[in-house]
RNA sequence: GGUCCCAUGGUCAAGAGGCUAAGACGUCGCCCUCUCACGGCGAAAUCAGGGGUUCGAUUCCCCUUGGGACUACCA
């Protein structure tokens, strides 16, 4: 046994081996051309958007190529654990339909054979790399006081930057004798471990990032962490051992950790592993006040948690196909040519992702959610409705339920043809979208100097109120807007502006906002015919 | 401070040395229309700046500028 050997034994005394450990975790059987991805969160409590678009990026890319998509959770840090934040990432995941094939249920069921799925369960593992690495002076034990926190990190920063020091410092402890390490550890002080860097820091190496293309950078040469001194992972140390235990071939993650990625690959190779492919996707930013691009954050932006989706009561497919346009442009454009088809069925290109940073934007979501919800039945809109309410709406529950019949009339209004109507995008909006529907509208889109003239053509409009039958109700209208001195024939109107007060759209806007309280609102016939006679003329009544 | 990433309209973007520089959302206009819509047609709007390389650069290289990330015993 050398000196480092007897070392790593010293700090790691028995346990098992990696040959051991590697046995458990045989080659994957794919077939040529398949990729394994994961997804793999930190269990902080929320699932942020652009976790979830790159968990849809891992799924595309393993479904499209037979691969396998599995889950692994990073809860190396307990400290950041927010209990049950598991699960909502599982439940957001099923809901989405970006169903992993591996995953763990904490104190549940384990699908999959290269498990434990949670980090925290896998540390026997991590300490066996470790004592390898010590064993084969790769890394040492660091007896540091370790930084922790902000406060301590900005000051630690600031001592760096001001010194100049570049990459070149190496840890203090990586001198230590064995005999001051022995006496360290019998006077029961903590370690931490260290990789022990063989870069210099000047030398460069290559890899092809699939987003990124070709990139060059600075090789690691800082003894980073390994082994926290509670003997728990890093991320930098848990990322090659485990998805090479657990063969991930594709490794999609935020652009973020580009920089690290010198570290990585110092690691892999001390550990002797191959590396997998990266894909360093970009987050996904919004404007701040100044119009600076930043990061979605979830305690600015709500809309940075998936669960906003839920709440707001958006279809899920419209999520998934707005993400999936920014990752790949040419969504829209298959979209176009295969409307009906489920976009699943897209031919997605996990190796073509865009590597600009986009700017989330909710217009562009409402109206993909448009067009998604235009073409479901008044039926269907209702389960979706229903099922909304019942979690994020339960006042309106019974209501709902009672008036079944009346509300699926609602939503059928200009629904269910060829070109239906577009302005529903969300659940949440039903209510607000349908107020008059609901209860007489409590303000007019009316102007003051136009006031006189509306109650008049109200008052008119009483008299000729028919609701047999459509063309009766607009022939009624028309031989009203005559009398009124209003154009009914709009070649006409155009031609002689001046001889009418206005044309028959005139009259049919003040009488929309009589009964709508707004300019703008789905076909007047089918409002008023849903509304009866007995509700229309009590609301003109009231105005007149 | 250092390292790295990004740069085509307001937004998402196609283009990969030679194009009148696609398309989508949004905006505006017109048409259709019995109203609101839907739809159709059209318009405005982009290659950040400067150097190279080249017969020719949005495209390749360099610099500048701008934006972003990382630089923790967080991921």
């Amino acid at each position: 046994m050398n000196k480092n050997q007897e070392l790593a034994e010293l700090l790691f005394p028995g346990g098992k081996t990696v040959e051991e450990i590697e046995k458990q975790y045989p080659k994957r059987n794919l077939k040529t051309g398949a990729e394994v991805t994961r997804f793999a969160p930190s269990p902080t409590g929320f699932m942020h958007l652009g976790n979830f678009f790159q968990a849809l990026i891992d799924y595309q890319i393993a479904k499209r190529s037979g691969g396998v998509f599995y889950l692994r959770i990073e809860d190396t840090d307990r400290k950041r654990e927010i209990s049950g934040a598991s699960s909502i990432i599982m439940s957001i995941m099923t809901g989405y339909g970006i169903i992993p094939d591996e995953y763990e249920l904490k104190g549940g069921v384990t699908v999959g054979d290269y498990g434990p799925y949670y980090q925290s369960e896998r540390n026997e593992i991590y300490r066996a790399y470790a004592k390898k690495l010590v064993a084969e002076g790769y890394a040492f034990p660091c007896f540091c006081r370790k930084t922790e926190g902000l406060e301590d990190i900005k000051e630690k920063r600031e001592k760096k930057f001001s010194t100049q020091i570049t990459n070149e410092d190496k840890d203090v402890c990586r001198n230590l004798t064995f005999e001051q390490i022995e006496a360290n550890i019998k006077a029961g002080k903590k370690f931490a471990i260290r990789l022990k860097s063989k870069g210099d820091g000047k030398r460069k190496i290559k890899f092809k990032d699939y987003a990124k293309g070709e990139v060059e950078i600075l090789e690691n040469c800082i003894d980073a962490i390994l082994l926290k001194d509670d003997l728990t992972p890093t991320y930098n140390f848990a990322h090659p051992i485990d998805d090479t235990l657990m063969g991930t071939t594709v490794v999609v993650r935020g652009e973020e950790w580009l920089p690290s990625y010198p570290l990585h690959d110092e690691i892999f190779n001390a550990l002797g592993y191959k590396k997998p492919k990266y894909i360093h996707n970009p987050l996904i930013y919004t404007f701040n006040e100044k119009g600076n691009k930043i990061k979605l954050s979830k305690r600015k932006h709500p809309e940075a948690d998936m669960r906003f989706f839920d709440k707001e009561g958006y279809v899920k497919d419209a999520v998934i196909e707005y993400l999936t346009n920014l990752a790949n442009s040419n969504f829209e454009n298959w979209r176009k040519n295969n409307p009906n088809a489920d976009y699943f069925d897209f031919p997605f290109d996990g190796f073509k992702i865009t590597a600009n940073t986009p700017i989330f934007d909710m217009v562009k979501l409402n109206d993909i959610s448009k067009e998604i919800i235009s073409k479901m039945t008044a039926e269907q809109c209702y389960e979706h409705l229903l099922l909304w309410a019942k979690e994020f709406s339960t006042e309106n529950v019974n209501y709902l339920i009672k008036e079944k019949d009346y509300v699926i009339k609602i939503l059928n209004i200009d629904r269910e043809k060829s070109k239906p109507r577009k302005d529903l995008y969300k659940w949440s909006m039903f209510f607000e979208l349908f107020d008059y529907m609901f209860g007489k509208p409590t303000s007019y889109e009316i102007d003051d100097n136009e006031k006189s003239e509306f109650s008049k053509v109200l008052k008119a409009y009483k008299k000729y109120l028919n609701l047999n039958d459509k063309d009766t109700w607009f022939e009624n209208v028309k031989k009203m807007s005559a009398e009124l001195g209003y154009a009914t024939d709009n070649a006409e109107f155009k031609k002689n502006p001046e001889k009418y007060k206005g044309n028959v759209a005139k009259v049919c806007e003040y009488i929309r906002i009589a009964i709508t309280g707004r300019k703008n609102s789905p076909d007047l016939f089918e409002i008023m015919t849903l509304l009866g006679k007995e509700r229309v003329l009590d609301i003109l009544n009231d105005l007149i």
